[in-house]
This record gives C-alpha cells, sequence and structure tokens, in this order.
DNA sequence: CGTTATCATTTACGCGTGTAAACATCATTT
DNA sequence: AAATGATGTTTACACGCGTAAATGATAACG
C-alpha cells in the first residue's frame, strides 16, 4: 500500500537522519505541523505496518529506521505524476514549467551543464 | 477541494473535447477504467459540487462542461510534487530523471531544443 | 393516461487518512 | 509496594474516495 502525505512528512525526517526515536520525530516535525505525540505515534506505527520504517528497540524506547530509500519514493512519485500528466514524457514536464515561468536561472544553468554531461558522456 | 484521481480521469475527457454527455463519458472511460454507469454519474456529481465542471441541461440530459483549465490542474499538481520533492526547482527533477535513465532522446533533443529558445528569446 | 425506458440524484458502504484520546506497560521515585 | 512518569499500542471518529445500488423524475410509448 501507498505512504500517505502525513506519513512522508515523517519518512522526510528518517531520511534526514537515523535511526531516531518518537520524541525527536516529533521535536523535528510537530511543531511546524501542528501535530500532537499521539499523531506521530499513529503515523509510525502505520508505516510499520507498511513495512517501510524498521524499529529496534532500545532500552524503553525504540529507534527507527527507514526501509523505504527516499529515491525508491520519489521516483515512484514521480513517474506517477509524469505518466499521468505528461504521457510519461520528462521534456513536455519541463516545458510546462518554462512556459508557466518556473525557470530559475539557476534551473537554467544546471539544465545547461546536465545535457552537456550527458553529451559528454555519449562517447 | 482537490480532484481526486479517479475524478481527474473524468476531468481528462473533458478536456479533450466538450461539451459532453455523461453516456459519452462513460463510453469513452468505462471500458478501460472498468466503471459503470453510476460510477460515473458520482464523480460527475463530485466535481459539480466541487465546481470543476458545469452542466447545463439539453432536453432530458445534461452536457457537461470542465470549468477547471486542464492546464491549472497540471500546475497545481506539478507544482506540488516538485515542492514536496525537489525543493521547488526544477533543475533536480530532470536530474533525477537523468540518473534513473528515464530521458529518452526524444526528451534529451527537446530539451535541448527548449534551452536554445530560452536563450534567443533572452536575444 | 398508465407503463416503461432514460436520465439524474441520493444513499450506501468499505477503506484509507488525518488526527488524536484512551489504554496498557514498565521503569522510577516516594 | 503504590504512585508517577515515560513510552508504545489500541481504539475512535469524521471525512474523502472508489464504487455502485436504490430511488426519483420525466419523456415516450402503447
Amino acid at each position: 500500500m501507498a505512504i500517505s502525505e502525513a506519513e512522508a512528512v515523517v519518512m522526510d525526517v528518517l531520511w534526514r537522519e537515523a535511526p531516531r526515536t518518537a520524541e525527536e520525530i516529533l521535536a523535528e516535525v510537530g511543531p511546524a505541523q501542528g501535530w500532537q505525540e499521539g499523531t506521530v505515534k499513529s503515523l509510525l506505527n502505520r508505516l510499520l505496518r507498511k513495512k517501510a520504517v524498521h524499529a529496534e528497540r532500545d532500552g524503553r524506547r525504540y529507534l527507527y529506521t527507514p526501509l523505504l530509500a527516499r529515491e525508491q519514493y520519489v521516483s515512484q512519485e514521480s513517474k506517477g505524476l509524469l505518466d499521468r500528466l505528461f504521457g510519461g514524457r520528462v521534456a513536455p514536464l519541463v516545458a510546462h514549467f518554462s512556459e508557466q515561468r518556473k525557470l530559475s536561472k539557476k534551473d537554467i544553468a544546471e539544465l545547461r551543464k546536465l545535457l552537456k554531461e550527458l553529451d559528454d558522456e555519449q562517447h
């Protein structure tokens, strides 16, 4: 089963650094999200059930570690959007942002560099 | 309120051509999706409530027209993903697909052209 | 006109989600 | 040992979603 948006917020904490205790996760995410302790615990349990994180006992508490890799999650999500909205092709997506004037100078510079590199490794 | 994935399938039909009757929508989407008539009707009603489509009576039936523009929907969805996963920047997204070897030759060619055009209009 | 066919609207139902309150467990402090 | 505090687990509940059955309204037909 897919991992939800609220769950992904918790995963994000673990992707930045792991293992972590529930308390640490709450500290990092509670204020910004306006979540109580119970909320974070629930999300962690759902993530456990979904095998997206692993919990290892450490005295009276647990240390949580991500099992699902961020790269994997990002890939799924990105491919989903690309397929649904852009026929599975990257160029139209970029064209969309370009038309929307959402390409920063930095973006453009980085894209140039990226294409250049692809060129080079071409032989 | 956001429009769901099943609702987006219906919108897609209307974005391709509108106005359309419920029957036409069902014909176009039912087989592929495995949906019954009632399902499509429900989705249309939810879209009406969300003001994403407009219905105009035509004799005994209704003609449905999109109110939400595809461009708008695509923008919201794309920006959402970009913000959640790539810090709101396009280049990292493209880099991700590049690393994943998901850039086709065609994509690369189109991206080149796009950058060239941006260059030109920069004058 | 009453019946049937054709649409649309309402209601339903199980499931996941967001959000927590309640409850259970166990170590620590009186 | 009983009370307290710290953690984790279970249960709850409203709401949206996917999916459709049930019901309502109305035009067409006999």
